[in-house]
RNA sequence: GCGAGCGUAGCCAAGUGGUUAAGGCAGUGGAUUGUGGUUCCACCACUCGGGGGUUCGAGUCCCCUCGUUCGCCCCA
């Protein structure tokens, strides 16, 4: 095709979908900042190898994923996969470790990863993500995965599965891949291409491989939780507790393992049955080295990121579109009555309501058949009679109750309007 | 990167080699003068993602290409 389309794996939010997106930003912000958390942004493309370094190499994310080119001044430079790493740099670049305590931080937007799209899948899609930056405390763990659920609560969402993991820390990993790659090796001939791949390089992956005569191998692999040495045992008990005593149902799944490198013994993801294959809505764990990874003091750190595009899928199977209230819908016809209907939406608009004005100048057949289809509550007629008069014609588009009222009078008894508004809105 | 399906108007969609490409939604105009969600009428694709081929003849068959969807890999 010759025209200009959105790239693949690029979309376009229309106004339509909109009020989805509008609504879980509010539900979050207002969680989030009741936690004391605050907003950060930072930039959407960042050093290439702030990414290499953070994620780590061996990732597929950063291995065959990224968007990375040069620039005009010839540094390589990576549109951003995943938020941790840019705000950690930021945290690092602007010392605010330095202010004391504990950084807790939010963000949201856009991510890019070069991939085949599929369901629940784009190039470019959309996160918003925590870091507690700062505690090794399990209460921090135990925080973040609380306002996880909290907000897909909120937001109406049930029949979600918390599942929850330790990949203890690094000494703990290296035991347990050594562990895992001496029972996965006799059966090497039996696993999946991919996972034969993976015995070598990342082990641990194979675990939570699709295949099923691979599934079937690996169920009685030894299990990493065997391999926590005491404190990441003592830790992995205490969130385990912790949310217990919070009233959050989680299950235990010793093959969850994060694609990401940073991650350490907390590991979790809150998926969906109805996504399809990516059932993964939000994935997040603690991440102690990263920070001094990236050339900062060895801090830890716990956070997790959601999909929006997936949380806005089970929203849409949910609920219609949230929709932008109407107070009243403007008609006129006519030139005088035209520029007064201008000018009382303005002032309307000034008292607190809100107005749609009709810029038609058609027949008020058809006016009315678009105020109705507006979802007004109230339209306001203007024509000429009116526009001599002064006056405008408010009439309530369910009763079909229908008044004239000088324009004057009409914005300053805002009290009584926004009454009756909500009389019709309580309906 | 690999595998499979699909591609007809803004949206949904019939059509499976043969005169003028169904229908629905939306949209626009109208059913006598300023009152809506119902009804009725009219208009709305020289063209079937693009290119090439087979054929007397192709939206319908073949090839290539682009796009899209689902899956693998991976991840949010």
């Amino acid at each position: 095709m010759g025209e200009i389309q959105a790239l693949r794996g690029t979309r376009d939010i229309l106004p339509e979908e909109i009020g989805y997106w509008q609504w879980v930003e509010s539900v979050a912000r207002s969680l989030l900042t009741k936690a004391a958390y605050q907003e950060i942004r930072t930039p959407i493309f960042e050093m290439t190898s702030l990414f290499e370094r953070g994620i780590g190499e061996a990732t597929d994310v950063v291995g065959k994923e990224m968007y990375t080119f040069l620039d005009r001044g010839d540094r390589s430079i990576t549109l951003r996969p995943e938020g941790t790493a840019g705000v950690v740099r930021s945290l690092i670049e602007h010392g605010l470790h330095t202010q004391g305590g504990v950084q807790r931080l939010w963000y949201t937007g856009a991510m890019f990863r070069y991939e085949r799209p599929q369901a629940g899948r784009q190039r470019q899609f959309h996160q918003l993500g925590v870091e507690v930056i700062g505690s090794a405390d399990s209460r921090a763990d135990a925080e973040v995965i609380v306002i996880a659920t909290d907000i897909l609560q909120r937001l109406g969402l049930k029949s979600l599965q918390l599942y929850l993991n330790s990949v203890g820390n690094v000494e703990d990993r290296q035991h347990y891949r050594q562990a895992l790659v001496d029972y996965l090796t006799p059966y090497k001939d039996e696993l999946d291409p991919d996972s034969q791949d993976r015995l070598g390089r990342n082990p641990l992956r194979i675990l939570d491989s699709k295949d099923e005569r691979t599934q079937r191998i690996v169920t009685n692999a030894p299990s990493i939780l065997n391999y926590l040495g005491p404190s990441s045992q003592r830790h992995f008990e205490q969130v385990q507790q912790l949310l217990s005593d919070l009233g959050i149902d989680y299950q235990l799944n010793p093959r969850l393992v994060r694609g990401l490198d940073y991650y350490t013994n907390t590991a979790f993801e809150i998926q969906s049955g109805d996504l399809g294959t990516q059932a993964t809505i939000c994935g997040g764990g603690r991440y102690d080295g990263l920070v001094a990874q990236l050339g900062g003091p060895d801090i830890p750190a716990v956070g997790w990121a959601i999909g929006l595009e997936r949380l806005i899928l089970l929203l849409q199977q949910l609920q219609s579109a949230p929709k932008p209230e109407l107070d009243f819908y403007i008609i006129s016809r006519g030139d005088a009555a035209q520029a007064q209907a201008l000018r009382l939406a303005y002032r309307l608009r000034h008292a607190g309501f809100s107005v749609e004005l009709d810029l038609s100048g058609s027949a008020f057949k058809k006016q009315f058949a678009r105020a109705d289809r507006s979802g007004a509550i109230g339209c306001l007629i203007l024509g000429d009679e009116e526009a001599e008069n002064q006056t405008v014609q408010l009439k309530w588009m369910v009763s079909k109750a229908q008044q004239a009222i000088a324009q004057d009078d009409l914005v300053s008894m805002t009290n009584d309007l926004r009454h009756q508004l909500d009389n019709f809105t309580a309906r």
